[in-house]
DNA sequence: GAGTGTGAAAACATTCACAGCT
DNA sequence: AGCTGTGAATGTTTTCACACTC
């Protein structure tokens, strides 16, 4: 029933990526051809077809994708009807502003805790959820089976509270500190540095037209 | 005297890397060799090598690389050193993350405006900066020549913003909204999106150890 | 006719393995 | 002996181009 071959990387990384055209897609339309995804996404519309071919048989030749069957497909293969539940450790601007995010709900992802060390900012009401001390971190990934941690501290305390998150069974680690993360190999960890994105920007600044890295 | 060979796309994407592996190195060391890089980066060593000399002959074989000199070149290739100015549109959680993060000045960005729309935070006082209105963007593009825009307004304004930062001579655009922004091909645009980050994450979270994307 | 699915080709990226320098 | 720089081998990703289906 389930497709089992592994999908590239490369089009793991783009998944998301359509899901967003698919929304970004006129409401009442029922079906999309490739190359209306490939002009959304900006990608080649040979390479929309061999992505989504991965994900088993979804097109219908001379018509096009169902725009409903293709979102359940990606949604089902990246997981995303899972409903995991992940906590976001460090409140502040940038913790703040992703709990706030809708963009998490919206995608299945149940923010279900936010921590912080710090005394002023605990109890405090962001989003919607109480602002809990890091002693309470373990008693919450226990209850509500939390897989994934996002941390949003500062730079000097995101090696401690990743081996904090992990000791308490997360798995799965999304980092928004300019920090490198030691990693064992049983954890995932994504790290997401704002700064280096500005960086690639500034090697495509000064130079004419030039195929941007995605 | 510089180098003019084109870099390739996945090399720039790690230089940033390595440039946060040098500073996560001991202070006083002087030299460093491309296997210790490569586990810091977590990449193979023969990876660093090649990586770095699209950049020049920079090391010294038998011994390895020194660490100033590592520095200047990928700082030199990635054009950090030409002091880009930099405006952020949007003061919400996020805005005001960026704003505070030192991460951009750290390296080399200056950040010059902060932009909202919203009455009632004009003026407001924000990691240094006074918050301005839009009206009065296109005078500070041209005062200090801005060369990158930075979007972090809601996904509704954001393509807006874009036109608005475009036709005040900005031609790179860091966008955090999560909505696709029409792109003409004189203007360079990244965007990252934070829910989609977590949705590459999703996919590799049930499975047992298998290699992230990087 | 329109648009998918996919072999085959081309382009790109990574890794091996070793000659060559210090 | 130690470590770089790089041809050659391998692996991955993208793109072409067309047989095939609706």
């Amino acid at each position: 029933m389930k497709e089992n071959k592994k999908i590239p990387p490369a089009t793991v990384k783009r998944l998301p990526l359509y899901l967003q055209c698919l929304d970004q897609l006129n409401k009442d339309a029922i079906g999309v051809s490739s190359k209306t995804l490939a002009d959304l996404a900006k990608v080649n519309d040979a390479q929309v077809r061999r992505d989504l071919s991965y994900l088993g048989t979804l097109g219908t030749r001379g018509v096009g994708y169902d725009i409903q069957t293709l979102r359940n497909q990606i949604q089902l293969e990246l997981g995303l009807v899972e409903g995991w539940s992940a906590v976001i450790v460090g409140v502040g601007n940038l913790g703040s502003a992703l709990a706030h995010y809708g963009g998490f709900r919206d995608k299945g992802f149940g923010i279900v805790g936010l921590f912080d060390s710090d005394n002023k900012k605990i109890n405090n009401q962001v989003a919607g959820l109480v602002v809990k001390p890091l002693s309470s971190l373990e008693e919450y990934c226990k209850k509500y089976n939390v897989a994934i941690g996002i941390i949003a501290t500062p730079s000097r305390f995101a090696q401690d509270v990743a081996d904090h998150l992990i000791s308490c069974g997360v798995r799965s680690i999304l980092n928004f500190a300019p920090v490198l993360l030691k990693n064992s190999p049983e954890v995932q960890i994504r790290s997401v540095d704002l700064s280096q994105e500005l960086q690639i920007l500034s090697y495509y600044l000064d130079r004419p037209v030039l195929k941007a890295v995605e």
